[in-house]
DNA sequence: AAATATTTTTAGGCTAGTCTAAATTTATTT
DNA sequence: AAATAAATTTAGACTAGCCTAAAAATATTT
């Protein structure tokens, strides 16, 4: 059984580590967990015992594939409880992380299961953050974030690839929602922000926010 | 703050010191927790210093306001995910006890009240206990015949609708007294008939009369 | 009321997880 | 390639909670 702060640091490494699966610094750790370096050499040695991580002196860290396992299913319990929070308890968007960060570490696997047949099987949290299923496995994303859209390409707004919430707050005050329509009406090339239409309203949006909105087209 | 340790002692004394609030002793909490002595009176002392017991050495513990608050504030939660659990994702009786005694830590203001909205602010859980509501007010409980009860329900006898002797008789030869605990065990559909636990014991009563002991939850 | 039993508290140790400060290793400059 | 800087690890200390064993207080027998 692995302990909830044991949980945070394997997701910590899961996130840090991306597709490619890197190796991951201590101190990268230490910062996504705002805890200090020492703290997290101690816990990667724990961790080290346990088979959970990969792990050379000075040489960064990686998740063995136990790790990864529950890593994949914290993930899978936050997203599902955060399409709980937002569609079934009406939260909005910038107060669900903090409670799904609580929710996730919850352990009964009849829990998620059922919650997830109450949900319907969602493929998409709300953030449009892919949730995986039972077995751990994604599913295969068409979403890719607004820079990447040509000048003139229509398509919905699926998700974002941010949660903190300046951000979400900014989004709403922009009134660009999960499912607002979006239309690239100019791409400015110098620093690479643009024009859009969404709902009918043209807005100017910076490429950092672009770079943060999913769309489907 | 108080921690997860924390709010299980208050729970624990809570729940012993029933409705005069008596005051509990220091095995009672050992053994409701499955703990030490030793531990209980080390951690009695912090919640002494936090103002949440009372506490005389020797002398037995009990709530203060503040800690009555807290205690009572996670019976709520523990109630409400009970129902949640139940109505919703469809648990079966037996798995719920152990996740409930989990969620009612999740330490979120809203997540609690949007949960008693969506379930439609119930005032009993499953098992027939009251909960409170976010005052801290529990129901004022009602009585009814014992045949209106649900599977499950509990509660406790506070009368008859009628008085003829030979009726009388027959409770005494079912040991079921005023102030008797009963729990509804199984309903029998076809005669209306229920099987109850009655101080411990089961018994089986015809749906006659069941309609004439009183109840209240 | 003295002796015995029970309950409760204290003392001292343990683990999980954190921290600061110092030591060590690796990376980057000069 | 030395010197310096940055990253990482180790050492030692701290808190929250728990434990066992012994001491102290209270309750119950005789």
């Amino acid at each position: 059984m692995s302990t909830l702060a044991e949980e945070n640091y394997l997701k910590a490494i899961f996130k840090l580590s991306g597709k490619q699966k890197v190796a991951v610094s201590t101190n990268a750790i230490a910062e996504e967990l705002e805890t200090k370096a020492s703290s997290v050499s101690e816990m990667i040695k724990k961790l080290t015992e346990k088979k959970l991580v990969n792990y050379q002196k000075y040489q960064g860290t990686s998740l063995t594939k136990k790790g990864h396992e529950i890593a994949v299913h914290i993930v899978r319990k936050h997203r599902l409880w955060e399409v709980f929070l937002l569609k079934i308890l009406k939260f909005q968007w910038d107060e669900v992380h903090d409670v799904a960060e609580q929710l996730e570490h919850i352990k009964s696997p009849k829990l998620v299961e059922h919650l997830d047949t109450f949900l319907g099987f969602p493929q998409y949290d709300p953030h449009g953050d892919p949730i995986p299923n039972k077995n751990g496995e994604f599913p295969k994303s068409f979403s890719a974030p607004l820079i990447d859209f040509t000048t003139g390409s229509k398509g919905k707004v699926v998700g974002v690839s941010q949660d903190n919430p300046a951000f979400l707050q900014y989004l709403d005050k922009l009134e660009i929602q999960l499912g607002s329509k979006i239309e690239v009406t100019e791409k400015i090339e110098f620093d690479q922000s643009l024009e859009v239409k969404i709902n009918g309203k043209y807005t100017h949006i910076s490429s950092e926010v672009a770079k943060n909105i999913l769309i489907k087209q």
